[in-house]
RNA sequence: GCCGGGAUGGCGGAAUCGGUAGACGCAGCGGAUUCAAAAUCCGCCAUUGGUGACAAUGUGGGGGUUCGAGUCCCCCUCCCGGCACCA
């Protein structure tokens, strides 16, 4: 049964009609099943369209539906521009909120976590996106993470997955591992301890053998956001710099031990006047076995959290070893300290300190009264000494023996080269990136595949015995419940026999989301993680994700497409081909103190204005307006997009969200918007109704029409071209949306002559097929009002007829001296001279040129005239 | 702290490649319709001065490039995203 069955032309716009039977009968006749056409039998080339799917956190939040609501705009654009689209959905179904549920309310995480996802998908149907739901997944489900595990052990027993210690957030109370979110202020959330460091073994991913063709492969992504690229060449931070050797003892002989430093700015050598060694150092190990006050600084500097943001922020300190290393030049002695702010994973845990020319050590240095010594002066002008601040301009070298009166770069280069000959140091380039630590000491994970036996170490589980599958009735409480499983984790070693153990960590949840996009395209292949489906759908056409995964989560996806390619899973070298990232969904917050730094937070909903004053509704006392911030639970902000599909239908939600602010900026909720959206449905209703009533016409009208009509119809054309490429190129959906206003605008003044009836048949079917992307089921029941017996679906986009924007005039703005005095009319094919003489004889531009002679006249073409007098 | 972005009327935003600042919508105001209201339709709506034509000012702040700057360059302020175990 089709829509035009069960639906007659209401004078009343119904989307709680509308909505169900459309999406019954996409449902009904598998509309959005994509299937992988056999050569020759569909030539239509194929558009994959990916919206980053989502966490089962309990039930649809406003970002989801921007999210989706852009994809499916792009997706049913280009179905409608004659494309096989495939738009897929699925759920990111592992991760932490699942184990803080179950902790709350005495629930597993599996059934919490089915629960949301049955939920959600209701959720996601009633927006009427158009997804081939065939090939849903879920990331929990063992035939998803047995292939992640299959090819775990792939790349381990090829060495690119690897052990290793890693520092952690350690709750000495909870006695367990917490994430840098768990960590506030440097204590457990739940415990409130202070945080340690702790060292654990993990396993790690070498994308940073990957990681010259990780930046490099940005330049081959035309299609990505440029500030997306920018920040991932950033967060690769390739540096050409020089390592040095720093010798322990003052006559070194090659071979003997040293201390490494790598520094960029090996032209400031000679102004090092001491080195820091992070507090895991080996030589800080060393000292401070017969230092007790560098042990206790030392123990100080474990506490906190391993987060970057908490390290770079806190204030800087250290202390003296009371060791010494050697300058590889002059041989002078330099004093080794210990600083909270040199990271031990970082590079050698070890940097040479120039205060003279770096702000960091500067700071530092006048701290603890060190020396500070100037080497580098600008190439014109004298440093003026002594220094209030670094001077960290590259420059010409002094008081730098040998090298005095080189320029930076030129020195760098000879200083490298004289380390290099005498065996203390070299050139090195190095990366920024670090190894990706995927071992997580959590439950609700997919399993590392790997065995430890006593007597063969480490051994990964082999494909016969896949999946390793995670037990889903278990009981949470603080702490991984596989730890206490003997019976899970007990097993034969699957090289010798002898009784070993399963590793109990997790992966990463980032790891599933870094092929999610691959196993789309063979959902339910049983045989291998990807199969030719994937040859034919991949690379993702485009890609829908929030801006706040410009970094990792697109990072580790260009990684894992990367290490698919290798094992020859996947045809391409990049993953997405086009990539749009969403701004966020903010909203007002209101609040009232409840002393203490405490507040209590009030939902939008239930707050008014009243004569100038924001009260509760509940009690009509006053309440503090916070400002607009990211809808979430804890400010209480959030408005469920289920009030507003119930309210006024999910084509109004998607128009409120298209419309009210482009794709990339965040979108600020409003209530009156939302009306406006449904107001403007309503208008378009109304206007399909009336010209209905009024009996039926063709849209292929021969006859005269009037120049008001042709500029309509000029109009019409023009919002065709502009919509398209709005859409296409721009993805920009606002702009699209607020030319169909005009354009309704403009026909609105249209009367009932049968050539403004044609022109109104003619514009309403474009008008209806336009917006048709983003509000798709009001238009499907326009549609089948407009041209009984058709369907919307089976119709292409509108075309645009070129003779309909021809112009015989056009209008010029004319300013005087770049001031906007006047405008003229001239023929649009008229010369330059003409166009001259037109803004010139302009009374206005006259009145402002005050007499004087025309020194220049400057014409842009189609826009304006400006005298220069 | 570091990396990336943003700031335009009362509000959300538009101005696409340096060329009419404020499209479109929301709110507000005035009118039509109505017994009345809702809904709907029409009109006005940056600021200041002026009855008006018009003039001056105006895109976070300061400077610069240009015939011309919301747009390009330099400096500053505030806000947002990320910082490797939230997803």
């Amino acid at each position: 049964m089709t829509l035009t069955d069960t639906y007659l032309m209401d004078p009343h716009y119904r989307p709680d009609l509308i909505e169900p039977a459309a999406q019954q009968a996409w449902e009904a006749t598998a509309r959005f099943r994509a299937t992988e056409t056999a050569a020759g039998s569909d030539a239509r080339p194929k558009y994959y369209c990916l919206s980053m799917f989502p966490y089962p956190s309990g039930k649809l939040h406003m970002g989801h539906v921007r999210n989706y609501t852009i994809g499916d705009v792009l997706a049913r654009f280009h179905r409608l521009k004659g494309f096989n689209v495939l738009q897929p959905m699925g759920w990111d179904a592992f991760g932490l909120p699942a184990e803080n549920a179950a902790i709350a309310h005495q629930v597993a995480p599996a059934a919490w976590t089915y629960s949301n996802i049955d939920y959600m998908r209701g959720q996601l149907k009633a927006l009427g996106l158009a997804i081939d739901w065939s090939r849903e997944i879920a990331t929990c489900k063992p035939d998803y993470y047995r292939w992640e595990q299959w090819l775990f052990t792939r790349l381990f027993d090829k060495g690119i997955i690897y052990k290793k210690m890693a520092t952690v957030n350690w709750d000495p109370v909870d006695h367990t591992v917490l994430a840098n979110e768990q960590v506030i202020d440097g204590r457990g959330w739940r415990s409130g301890a202070l945080v340690e460091k702790r060292e654990i073994p993990m396993y790690f991913f070498r994308i940073t053998d990957y990681a010259e063709e990780l930046l490099s492969g940005l330049d081959e992504l035309p299609g990505w956001p440029e500030r997306v690229k920018t920040m991932q060449r950033n967060w690769i931070g390739k540096s050409f710099g020089v390592e040095i050797h720093f010798p322990l003892t003052p006559r070194h002989q090659a071979g003997e031990p040293v201390l490494k430093v790598f520094t960029t700015r090996a032209d400031t050598l000679f102004g090092v006047t001491y080195v820091a060694v992070a507090a895991e150092h080996p030589l800080a190990q060393q000292a401070a076995a017969t230092h007790p006050a560098l042990a206790a600084f030392i123990q100080e500097c474990k506490q906190g959290s391993v987060a970057e943001a908490d390290m770079a922020t806190m204030e800087k300190k250290g202390m003296a070893t009371g060791q010494v290393v050697y300058h590889p030049f002059t041989n002078a002695p330099i004093p080794v300290w210990v600083a909270n702010y040199v990271l031990m994973g970082y590079g050698e845990g070890a940097v040479m300190a120039v205060p003279a020319h770096d702000e960091r050590d500067f700071a530092f240095a006048q701290r603890y009264a060190l020396p500070i010594k100037a080497v580098i002066q600008p190439a014109e002008g004298a440093l003026p000494l002594p220094l209030t601040a670094a001077y960290c301009e590259p420059g010409v070298l002094f008081d730098s023996d040998d090298f005095t009166g080189r320029a930076s770069q030129d020195a760098i280069a000879k200083i490298a080269l004289v380390l290099k000959n005498t065996q203390l140091g070299d050139r090195r380039t190095t990366f920024r990136l670090r190894d990706w630590g995927i071992s997580r000491q959590r439950y609700w994970g997919c399993p590392i595949p790997i065995v430890h036996c006593p007597t063969c170490g480490d051994v990964t589980v082999p494909a016969s015995q896949l999946p390793v599958v995670l037990p889903e009735n278990v009981v949470i409480d603080i702490g991984s419940p596989l730890k206490k499983m003997p019976a899970w984790f007990n097993c034969a070693c699957p090289k010798c026999g002898g009784a070993a153990e399963r590793e109990t960590d997790t992966m990463d949840t980032f790891v599933e989301s870094s092929w999610y996009y691959a196993r789309y395209a063979s959902p339910d292949c049983d045989t291998a993680m990807l199969d030719a489906r994937a040859q034919h759908w991949l690379p993702v056409d485009q890609y829908i994700c929030g801006i706040e995964h410009a970094i990792l989560h697109l990072l580790y996806a260009r990684f894992f497409h990367k290490l698919m390619r290798d094992e020859g899973l996947v045809p391409c070298n990049e993953p997405f081909t086009r990539l749009l990232t969403q701004g966020m969904v903010i909203a007002e917050t209101y609040y009232r103190d409840l002393g203490e730094g405490k507040k209590q937070w009030l939902n939008p909903a239930d707050v008014e204005l009243c004569s100038g004053v924001w009260v509760l509704k509940a009690d009509g006392q006053p309440v503090i307006h916070g400002g607009t911030e990211k809808m979430s639970k804890s400010k209480n902000n959030g408005v469920d997009p289920q009030a507003i599909i119930d309210q006024y239908g999910a084509d109004t939600a998607r128009l409120f969200m298209m419309f009210a602010a482009p794709p990339e900026q965040s979108l600020e909720w409003s209530d009156t918007g939302v009306e406006g959206a449904h107001r403007f449905l309503k208008r378009v209703w109304k206007m399909v109704f009336e010209h209905l009533e009024a009996g039926a016409v063709s849209a292929h009208f021969g006859g005269m029409r009037s120049s008001n009509e042709q500029a309509i119809r000029r109009q019409l054309h023009q919002t065709i071209a502009k919509i398209s490429d709005d859409i296409e190129r721009r993805q920009q959906f606002n702009t699209a949306i607020a030319a169909v206003m005009e354009l309704m605008n403009a026909l609105a003044k249209l009367d009932a002559s049968n050539a403004a009836r044609a022109l109104r048949q003619e514009a309403l079917e474009a008008i209806v097929l336009m917006l048709a992307p983003i509000v798709p089921h009001i238009t499907e029941a326009l549609w089948t009002a407009l041209r009984p017996g058709t369907q919307l679906l089976d119709h292409a986009w509108p075309t645009v007829d070129a003779s309909a924007l021809v112009q015989d005039e056009i209008e010029l703005m004319v300013q005087v001296n770049g001031k906007l005095r006047g405008k003229i009319t001239v023929a649009a094919d008229a010369d330059t001279a003409s166009i001259e003489a037109a803004a010139l004889a302009h009374a206005d531009a006259q009145k402002h040129m005050e007499g004087r002679p025309a020194k220049k006249v400057i014409i842009v073409p189609g826009r304006l005239v400006n005298i220069v007098a």
